[in-house]
DNA sequence: TCAAAAGTGTTCCTGTTACACCCATGA
DNA sequence: TCATGGGTGTAACAGGAACACTTTTGA
């Protein structure tokens, strides 16, 4: 039986898999390692924590050099504590995950990274560490709050159509909706309201702009 | 900006919080600890991990040693990485959940600590560390998981009444359940099948006996 | 006038809720 | 025979699913 180590070699890392929903598709953010062993491949931002700083604040700072994303709210997902999923030594990543609107931020790295880009969910490149593990835990957290949060709310600019919100749930659920049940359940929920506006310009009847009225 | 640390000064734990239902109520397995600062507080089962150990093997091996409990489905609840959750440096705990039949175990724990007992979540002692909000977490859980999953599976022996299904039911969510309703319900998703026998012995009409057929 | 997307109602079905009475047993 | 908990049916309602047509606009 192991005992209890007077002195622990175990080091704690946290990662970030971020969201976002462009061209109807679910997209996560990646940056490409640049250094030894793992250069050229793609991973979930992310670092280690320092001695003063929690977990949720190591993914701020990280979010914030590594891919110019900030002050997103982020959400616990779970702690990845496989012995072998580092093969430089072990580290335990804490990662959390949020869900950003589609160009809200201008995507920028550091020298020590090669690249910063959304990647669609369906067609992810090789990760490295266990980050594939990771990314596939998150989409699956997503579609389930899909079901009782009101998510949408984190990935839609201020005003939008109802189009774009049902485009919203079918990009993250990955299959197509009724569109009357949807609109129907939608309003019924209280959770947005009309904002007066209308979007015009296309060669169709114009939509009805909305607004959230509360925030899950 | 917090940099990158080349060492860190964090260990990890893991604690679990386990439940069962006893008395028509529910409980969660505290230790008592013996050593300062915390000697005759109480506290989740937990410890630091081993580095080749994942959290689950540390819990499983901190639950045996501690409480005697062994070999029970444990589920990931959250890692609680406040800076100062440990007064005595920085420690995060991975806590883990599990569900276990009232008098599955013959509680015993070591010489390090006092006492291992069940405690009524209504009514719990004083904890040590932040494990107050590890197991206000844990309940929640627990609650929320109850509505779409078998959740009684782990709880209840092989075989057992509709009546004692549902009292484990509102035990946990600390209300009462409308019995005809309940049984409909439970019934209709064809999770349990009769065992053919009966409970005889009270002063009333004997109760059919139940198996779990499927498990979630 | 046509193409394109917006917007809208009804029916059916299923599951949930609320509610009251008879059954089998041991004492 | 009575106290106790076991066991059952039905009506009302709400929410979800399936489904087709009319409206408004720009080109």
């Amino acid at each position: 039986m192991t005992k209890h180590p007077a002195v622990q070699n175990i080091k704690v890392a946290a990662d970030a898999a971020i969201f976002t929903v462009e061209n109807k598709q679910l997209k996560v953010l990646l940056i490409q390692m640049k250094k030894a062993p793992f250069a050229g491949e793609w991973a979930l931002p992310g670092g280690l924590l320092g001695d003063e700083e929690t977990s949720r604040q190591a993914v701020d700072r990280i979010l914030t050099t590594q891919t110019g994303v900030k002050k997103v709210y982020l959400e616990q997902l779970m702690t990845f504590d496989d012995v072998q999923r580092d093969k430089l030594g072990r580290v335990i990543s804490i990662a959390w995950f949020a869900l950003i609107p589609n160009g809200g931020f201008k995507l920028k790295t550091t020298e020590k990274y090669a690249d910063v880009r959304w990647w669609p969910v369906k067609a992810l490149p090789k990760l490295a560490y266990d980050h594939a593990a990771i990314a596939k835990t998150a989409v699956s957290r997503l579609r389930a709050k899909l079901e009782y949060a009101n998510v949408a709310w984190s990935l839609l600019p201020a005003e939008f159509t109802l189009a774009e919100l049902q485009n919203t749930y079918e990009s993250i659920l990955g299959k197509p909706l009724d569109k009357r049940n949807f609109q129907k359940k939608y309003l019924a929920l209280g959770l947005i309201k009309e904002s007066g506006k209308m979007r015009t310009g296309g060669a169709y009847r114009p939509a009805k702009l909305y607004n959230f009225a509360k925030f899950v």
